[in-house]
DNA sequence: CGTTAATCGTCACCCTGTGACGTAATCAAG
DNA sequence: CTTGATTACGTCACAGGGTGACGATTAACG
């Protein structure tokens, strides 16, 4: 490392903190990744950014020149960081848009813990799902950009496997021991799949469409799913042109 | 390019060549992805590879020595051909392994538009998923593999969500025309992809445990999906233990 | 034989992601 | 204050995926 090199990356990160604490979003810092801080300072030496930080920064970058074209280096360099930082921090280049989302599971699965066993199966996970969805309204501009990004990048699409992958065996977790059968077996399988397919296509909806709540369609494509998708049910949502030229 | 290099590259291509002959399936080269040959000759150099023969001398590499650790290179190498051809007919590395799903889509395209009106929208969605997935005898080894492969390789999985797409719109696209409302609209999106997911958890129990077809499997999944997974029609799968200590 | 069309090989290049190694900053103990 | 332990960081080097440009090959057509 050069002599003058650390002043300059003082002043660096100077600036991005300046941005993240302009930041609509009010929320600060946070949960941190190498060693996730826990109000009282540890031993060694204080982490120079934040996951969150890192997520904002990437996020405003994403939404200007597209996913594509900003490079790793970029956004280090936005956070007065290396690149190489940036990697300690989340283990891809898509992973910074996941960081929210791997929350919700956590959530999920308390709230699985907490339904009564008197609830049907189908109604206790259309009850969780809705009730872990239910944003602040300071926090949805945020949801919405993330989301929006993650529905029309393709590298962002592949990269999200392996977080729903999570999420997913949260609901086969909860199905299976209702239905006293192993997670991994075809029924608890099928069942965490299918919800989080029909929840997918109702967040799309959302994004396309800022005509109705999330929990609206959330609701709805649940509800959907429990009656089998049985057509008396499923009539066309209002606004919605039944019959079209595509 | 130098002098010798085009005696040398035959002599690979000859043995690459003997290795696809060598092949179970039996099946012959078939779809070419620069220009698709059809049939008669065309103008220029003819293709000095098929993406068929690509497909084989892939799945080989990739069941020895793992996705990973094979690289384009060697991948190439085996077939006669340099990095840059393989990038020619696939275009990712991953995209090797969906050649034969893409065949699918068009398959179920075909089976739904001859679906009679009268047959209830899940139950021809039933019908027509399971109908294209009646693999004859000596395909099912290769398709196990691929299988297997896609489900263990957290990279192909990254991969599938560009492929699982097709698939899903040609299902969308159907209950789209059933119900009279546009395929983006929420019903048509879920019915998509809810029937993909039960389908996927068909597949996976399929490939881990041999002990159903794969036919049987998808039906299951599929009734249930119809069914709103009612608990009361969802008895654990014969040779499985109800409760368990996961 | 010359032209045209299609494929291929080589080369150069950017970006992502990773391992190794030294450095910087903080706390705690002496 | 010094020393050591600890944690985060920066630099460097490197492998591999993926792309654009350009010339070389090979065949059909006229």
């Amino acid at each position: 490392m050069r002599k003058g090199d650390h002043a300059q990356a003082r002043a660096r990160r100077a600036d991005a903190a300046a941005v993240v604490r302009a930041d609509p979003s009010g929320r600060e810092a946070g949960i941190d990744t190498p060693r996730m801080y826990a109000g009282t300072s540890r031993r060694g030496r204080p982490p120079g950014t934040s996951a969150r930080e890192l997520e904002l920064i990437s996020l405003r970058l994403f939404s200007q020149g597209g996913f594509d074209d900003t490079t790793v280096e970029r956004i280090a360099a936005a956070a007065g960081v290396s690149r190489r930082t940036f990697f300690r921090y989340f283990d891809s280049k898509a992973d910074v848009l996941w960081h929210a989302f791997d929350g919700e599971v956590r959530r999920l699965r308390d709230a699985f813990a907490a339904v009564p066993a008197s609830v049907p199966l189908m109604d206790a996970i259309r009850q969780v799902v809705v009730g872990a969805n239910l944003y602040r309204a300071e926090d949805v501009p945020e949801l919405r950009t993330r989301m929006n990004l993650i529905g029309s990048i393709p590298a962002l699409q592949a990269s999200a496997a392996h977080h729903y992958d999570a999420w997913e065996r949260a609901v086969s977790d909860f199905a299976a021991s209702r239905l006293g059968q192993d997670a991994q077996s075809l029924y608890p399988l099928a069942i965490g799949r299918a919800t989080l397919a029909v929840c997918r296509a109702a967040y799309d909806r959302w994004v396309e469409r800022a005509d109705s709540s999330l929990t609206v369609y959330l609701d709805q494509a649940l509800r959907a799913l429990a009656a089998g998708f049985d057509p008396a049910g499923l009539a066309p949502q209002p606004g919605e042109r039944p019959h079209s030229g595509r």
